[in-house]
DNA sequence: CGCTTTTGACCGGCGC
DNA sequence: GCGCCGGTCAAAAGCG
């Protein structure tokens, strides 16, 4: 919904920068040349004057344009984040919500909740309770799937094995339970699931970690690239070579106060803006993933808060 | 024939 | 203690 705006968006920024960046150039070559022949060296001065202003204008509106979408993904990064706390407080305090495959569900943090020394924060150290140490390490992918597919499967480089499914309360899409082919010597679970709020959003819950190699090793690991794996502190327990995407929102922290920084104005001079803001988006739009990364998790966090 | 998937039964944790 | 619920088991069916 909003989120496919949000990539027009991006894509729109992205290109109107691009524009940016090429329309002084051809005013200072080709336009130029064709006009200069009919023009006297006056006229050419101002038609130059002219085009120049014309560009500065632009180059400020979409300036303009770039900078308030920056502050409006960041205030919304930091919405999510709020939410996510939030929640994250709600379910500490409540005690009536104890159900540890409840906070599997609704534990929408899109993180690896795991031994893992840095997902750990503060917080995390708190509510860390033995269940965590029982269960090795948690991630979750969430997978853009055709809605029309029914089979639930997560292309991930791994063999798994069915082993069950069943039909959870707070989503009428059955949840699949799989093992990883390799059992028992290799312990990982995973849970698979389409996504409450958008049923072309697969979401699996990895438990544990691969001690094996993938079977299309090879292909996986040199396609992860393509992804952005959950930065758990070790290596990523899921190596995906399909179009899998793994977001961590709750680690957007530093991300996040970075993208504060540079769209929080102690911009002073209109270059160091300008840099800011053409350094922001590049970052922003260089990465083909981001965009659906983005889409994917803002559609998520968006229906679940509609949900609470 | 061996492996995977399906599916109903069963189990254990939790709230009331 | 009972019922609910998520997770797992295991027999049967399906498939290559």
């Amino acid at each position: 919904m909003n989120s496919s705006s949000w990539v027009d968006s991006l894509d729109l920024n992205a290109s109107a920068r691009s524009l940016r960046l090429e329309t002084p150039k051809e005013t200072n070559g080709s336009n130029l040349v064709v006009f200069g022949r009919k023009l006297s060296v006056k006229e050419e001065t101002g038609a130059l004057v002219e085009e120049l202003n014309r560009v500065h204008e632009e180059n400020a509106k979409l300036t303009q344009m770039l900078t308030a979408m920056c502050e409006s993904y960041t205030a919304l990064q930091s919405q999510l984040r709020d939410l996510m706390n939030k929640t994250n407080v709600e379910k500490e305090l409540s005690p009536t919500r104890k159900r540890k495959s409840e906070s599997g569900n609704n534990d929408d943090n899109v993180v690896v909740v795991g031994n893992s020394e840095s997902s750990s924060t503060d917080e995390e150290s708190i509510r860390k309770p033995r269940e965590e140490i029982i269960k090795a390490k948690i991630s979750r992918a969430y997978v853009r799937t055709d809605a029309s597919d029914t089979s639930l499967v997560v292309k991930d480089g791994y063999q798994w094995r069915k082993y069950g499914q069943k039909v959870t309360r707070d989503n009428p899409s059955p949840r699949a339970y799989f093992k990883c082919s390799f059992a028992p010597s290799c312990p990982v679970k995973k849970k698979v699931q389409r996504s409450v709020d958008d049923q072309c959003v697969v979401v699996a819950t990895y438990e544990g970690e691969h001690n094996h190699l993938p079977p299309s090793q090879m292909e996986a690991t040199s396609g992860s690239s393509r992804l952005s794996s959950v930065p758990a502190g070790s290596a990523a327990p899921v190596k995906s070579s399909g179009p899998t995407i793994t977001l961590d929102l709750t680690k957007s922290k530093s991300g996040d106060e970075e993208a504060r920084n540079q769209s929080k104005p102690k911009i002073d001079s209109p270059e160091i803006k300008q840099y800011l803001v053409e350094h922001m988006a590049s970052s922003l739009t260089k990465d083909p993933n981001f965009t659906a990364a983005l889409a994917a998790a803002i559609s998520g966090r968006m229906f679940s808060t509609k949900s609470n």
